[in-house]
RNA sequence: GGGGGUGUAGCUCAGUGGUUAGAGCGCCGGCCUGUCACGCCGGAGGUCGCGGGUUCAAGUCCCGUCAUCCUCGCCA
C-alpha cells in the first residue's frame, strides 16, 4: 500500500518550519472536534504535533487512528500557543490526509498518562503493543538499549570479545529448577535452557579468549517476585589471569562510566556515582543484617550484648547467657511514634522470626511527663523497657547507637540469624519511614569474602553459597576438611540500594581442587563425571586462572528508572506465574507433537 | 506449597442482605469556527471472575475454585 511518507517528525516541528509544506506519519493522540474546526494531536516516536483540518472537514479520526497528514506549517496566534508542548507554537494546516489504519475502541486510555498509571497490569501486558506507544514506555526501551550499548562500547574498548553461547544446552540440576526442552531423536533425553552461561564462559577461558562478555538471556524456573522473571538478561563476563581486585576494578570502572553517562544523557536526576565501598560479608551481616545492604543511609545495627548481659531486663540477660545476641538499631525521631506504630514495627520483626521488639526512647531531660524516667546521669528515657535499664547501661547504649534526644532504640534478642533477618527488615522499614531511602540516590558497593558453603538443614549437606566452581580463599583451604563453614571464598556481590545487582567469583582452575569441592558438596564421583566431566577434563588441558561476574541488566534499568517491578523494563514480560497473556503462552500442543517427542502426559492422581 | 490484598460497564472505581446496580473517563448520536482534560445535550453499554450454598430476597453472608498483585519457602 502506498502512502505519503513523512518529511519530518512530529516532535521536531518548530517556528523555523513555518511556511514549509510537510508530511507527518503517526497516530491520532487526541482528537478535538469543535464542529466546524477539527484539531488532532498526531504522535510519533518523537513527540506530538497539532494539526488543524480545513473548515467543516468530516473525518473518521478516533484515538490511535494511524494517519498520514500533509499540510503547511504555520505559526499559531499568540493566544493559541501551548507553552506546555515543545511544538506548541506551531501547527500544521492540513491540505490532504490519509487514514492508514483505523482503530477500534481501545482497551485502555493510551493517551491519558494520569489514568494509565492505574490501569490493570495484565491488561497492559496483554496489549503491550498499545502500552509501548506511551512515551514513558518508549523511554524505558531507549534507556535499556542505551545501557547495553554503553556496556558493549566500554568492554569492547577494554579488549573484550562478545561471544554467544547456546540457549539449548545441558541440565545442571544443582542450581535453580531448569526449563527443559525434549530431544526428538532420543525420547527421554532433554536439553535445558541455561540458568546462566557459567560453564561456557569458563570453557571460553580455557579456550584462550581471556576477556569474554555477553548480554545473555538466562532462564530459571522458580517462583516469581517483583524483581524476577523466568527469563532475564545478564551482563555476563569472564577474565583470565586476573585476581579479584582486577575484576572488581573493571566492573566498578564500567558501572561508573555507564551509569554516569546515562544519568546525564537521560536526565535521570541522580547525583553522579563515585567510588564503591567494600564490605566483607561478615561486616555486612553485622552492620546491616543481610548481604545486600541498602547503603543509601547509615543506621547500622549495633551489638548490645556486652552492655545488657547483666541487665535487669531478663530477656536480654538470658539471651546473652544462652549464647544468643541482643542487637539494636536506632530510629531517628522515633520517640514521637505512637504505641500503634511501634506495634507495627514489632509485628514486622515477629513476621521475621523475632519473639519481640524491646525499645525505649531518649527524650528531652526537661520533659517531665508520665512514663518517662530521669536517670542520675541527667538523661531521660521513655517507654518500653526504660524502667529496667540503669544509667550506665543507657549511656553505653547511647554511645553504641549514636542516639540523640528524640530517637527511639529498638532491640531484638535472639539467635544470630533471626536478629539479622529481623533487624535488616526493620532497618529498611525505618529507612523508608524516615525518608532516608532517597529515591534520587544510587548507592553501589561491593560485598566480598562470602562463605564458600552453607549448611543445608533440610538435605543435611553443604551447599555452595555461590556455585560449585567458586574458588576458596587460599588461606582458608586448610579448614575445608575440618570446618567447611569457616572457609571463605573469592566471591563477591555488587549491590545497589538494597538489591543484589551482580555476583561473581574467582573460579577453580585445578581439577583436583574442583573434585575436592564436589566431594564436599556431596556430588558423587559418578555424578561429577556425568554432569561435569567436560569441564573437569578441560581443567586438565591448560586452564588459566580466571574469574568473572554477572550483573542484571533488567535490575540496572529498574534502578535507573526507580521502578519497583521488573516487568516495567521488559518489552514483553510474563506475569507472576510465568504466563504470557499477549501470546497466550504456555499453551497446549498438538497430539502429533507429543508423539514426535515421544512424550506422554502422566494422569493426575 | 503457605500468608495477605484485589476481582462490579471498554478503563478507573463507588455500592447498609431489600426498587430497575451507579459515577468519572471512554464509546455512539446531535449541537458547536481556536481547541489543546474542548464545551453542551442525549444515548448505548453489566455472566457484579466462576461454581455451589444460606435466605422470602445475595454484588453484599458462607464454602469452593480461577485469575492477578505483594510476600515467605525457592532463586547453585
Amino acid at each position: 500500500m502506498s502512502f505519503s511518507q513523512r518529511t519530518i517528525f512530529c516532535g521536531e516541528l518548530r517556528a523555523d518550519h513555518v511556511g514549509q509544506t510537510v508530511t507527518i506519519n503517526g497516530w491520532a493522540h487526541k482528537v478535538r472536534d469543535l464542529g466546524g474546526l477539527l484539531f488532532v494531536d498526531v504522535r510519533d516516536r518523537t513527540g506530538l504535533a497539532q494539526v488543524i483540518f480545513p473548515e467543516n472537514t468530516k473525518a473518521e479520526i478516533r484515538s490511535e487512528t494511524v494517519l498520514s497528514v500533509t499540510g503547511t506549517v504555520r505559526m499559531r496566534d499568540e493566544k493559541n500557543r501551548n507553552a506546555s508542548q515543545p511544538t506548541g507554537d506551531v501547527e500544521i494546516a492540513v491540505s490532504s490526509f490519509e487514514i492508514l489504519n483505523q482503530s477500534a475502541t481501545l482497551p485502555f486510555p493510551v493517551s491519558d498518562e494520569k489514568q494509565m498509571e492505574k490501569v490493570n497490569e495484565e491488561l497492559r501486558v496483554k496489549h503491550r503493543y498499545l502500552d509501548l506507544r506511551r512515551p514513558v514506555m518508549q523511554k524505558k526501551l531507549k534507556l535499556r538499549a542505551a545501557s547495553v550499548k554503553k556496556i558493549r562500547n566500554y568492554l569492547d574498548d577494554q579488549g573484550f570479545t562478545e561471544v554467544e553461547t547456546p540457549i539449548i544446552t545441558k541440565s545442571t540440576p544443582e542450581g535453580a529448577r531448569d526449563y527443559l526442552v525434549p530431544y526428538r531423536l532420543e525420547p527421554g533425553e532433554f536439553y535445558a535452557l541455561p540458568q546462566s552461561p557459567q560453564q561456557y564462559k569458563q570453557l571460553l577461558m580455557v579456550g584462550g579468549v581471556e576477556r569474554y562478555y555477553q548480554i545473555a538471556k538466562c532462564f530459571r524456573d522458580e517462583s516469581q517476585r517483583a524483581d524476577r522473571q523466568p527469563e532475564f538478561t545478564q551482563l555476563d563476563l569472564e577474565m583470565s589471569f586476573v585476581r579479584q581486585e582486577d575484576i572488581l576494578g573493571l566492573i566498578e570502572g564500567m558501572t561508573k562510566s555507564v551509569v554516569n553517562e546515562l544519568i546525564s544523557e537521560f536526565d535521570l536526576g541522580f547525583e553522579p556515582i563515585g567510588d564503591f565501598p567494600y564490605l566483607t560479608h561478615a561486616e555486612s551481616m553485622r552492620l546491616y543484617g543481610n548481604d545486600k545492604p541498602d547503603l543509601r543511609f547509615g543506621l547500622e545495627i549495633f551489638d548490645a550484648g556486652s552492655v545488657v548481659a547483666e541487665s535487669e531486663f531478663g530477656v536480654f540477660a538470658s539471651t546473652v547467657a544462652g549464647g544468643g545476641f541482643v542487637r539494636g538499631i536506632r530510629y531517628p525521631g522515633g520517640a514521637e511514634l505512637s504505641r500503634k506504630q511501634i506495634t507495627e514495627l514489632e509485628d514486622l520483626v515477629k513476621q521475621n522470626g523475632a519473639k519481640g521488639l524491646a525499645n525505649f526512647a531518649l527524650v528531652d531531660p526537661a520533659m517531665d511527663a508520665e512514663g518517662t524516667r530521669l536517670l542520675e546521669s541527667g538523661k531521660r528515657i521513655k517507654g518500653g523497657i526504660s524502667k529496667f535499664l540503669n544509667a550506665s547501661e543507657v549511656d553505653a547504649l547511647i554511645e553504641l547507637s549514636g542516639a540523640e534526644v528524640g530517637d527511639l532504640l529498638l532491640f531484638v534478642a535472639d539467635s544470630w540469624s533471626v536478629s539479622c533477618e529481623a533487624l535488616s527488615r526493620l532497618r529498611l522499614r525505618i529507612g523508608t519511614e524516615t525518608g532516608l531511602r532517597d529515591p534520587k540516590k544510587l548507592a553501589f558497593g561491593f560485598v566480598v569474602d562470602f562463605p564458600l558453603v552453607e549448611w543445608n538443614e533440610d538435605e543435611q549437606r553443604w551447599d555452595p553459597s555461590h556455585h560449585p566452581f567458586t574458588s576458596p580463599k587460599a588461606e582458608d583451604i586448610g579448614h575445608m576438611s575440618t570446618d567447611p563453614g569457616r572457609v571463605r571464598a573469592d566471591c563477591y556481590d555488587i549491590v545497589c540500594n538494597g538489591y543484589e545487582w551482580g555476583s561473581g567469583s574467582i573460579r577453580i582452575h585445578s581439577p583436583e581442587l574442583q573434585a575436592q569441592i564436589f566431594d564436599l558438596i556431596g556430588v558423587s564421583k559418578e555424578a561429577q563425571q556425568d554432569r561435569f566431566g567436560h569441564i573437569l577434563e578441560a581443567f586438565q588441558l591448560g586452564a588459566p586462572p580466571h574469574g568473572g561476574i554477572a550483573t542484571g541488566i533488567d535490575r540496572l534499568v529498574m534502578l535507573l528508572l526507580g521502578e519497583e517491578n521488573i516487568r516495567e523494563v521488559i518489552a514483553f514480560p510474563k506475569m507472576g506465574n510465568g504466563y504470557d497473556p499477549l501470546m497466550d503462552a504456555p499453551s497446549a500442543v498438538d497430539e502429533a507433537q507429543w508423539t514426535e517427542m515421544g512424550l506422554m502426559l502422566k494422569p493426575k492422581k
